[in-house]
DNA sequence: GCCAACGTTGGC
DNA sequence: GCCAACGTTGGC
């Protein structure tokens, strides 16, 4: 099992949205390294969804229902897009500030490789992210 | 609203 | 193949 970070500006697409929808199609990313990420998730990988540019901050988890596949809003076959769904609310979401601040999350891509929309979390990284979120 | 970081485009 | 110019993302 994979984990992943996803960003959305919650005044497009909120996780409020996300819960109230059941699932989404993750779609529209036109950066290769972020497909990349997309194209290796596997059915059930968890994803963090974080807010951009208003929240900003980790605020759920979610995971893959659906494999990549073609993006339908890409008139070309290049792009994917997967469905994700959403797993629960962190009980505590976990701010960009605070995750900055943690020595042990300094290498997270959310950090080093802040433009990147999608974005592989390494196992300790997952952890220890629950934990600030008080999961642990 | 500003600006840094990064990706893309296009001239040479 | 290099690099300047430009556009976009995202934090503050």
């Amino acid at each position: 099992m994979n984990y992943w970070l996803i960003k959305s500006e919650p005044s497009v697409y909120s996780w409020d949205d996300l819960v109230k929808e059941k699932q989404t199609i993750w779609s529209g990313v036109r950066n290769y390294a972020a497909r990349l990420h997309l194209r290796a998730m596997k059915k059930n990988d968890e994803l963090f969804f974080y807010h951009s540019n208003e929240d900003v901050a980790i605020v759920g988890i979610a995971k893959v229902a659906k494999e990549a596949y073609s993006d339908p809003t890409s008139e070309t076959d290049a792009w994917v897009a997967v469905d994700v769904k959403p797993v629960r609310k962190l009980k505590t979401s976990v701010s960009l500030s605070m995750v900055k601040t943690n020595k042990k999350l300094s290498g997270m891509a959310l950090v080093r490789i802040s433009r990147l929309s999608v974005q592989p979390v390494t196992a300790e990284e997952w952890n220890q992210v629950l934990t600030m979120a008080g999961e642990k």
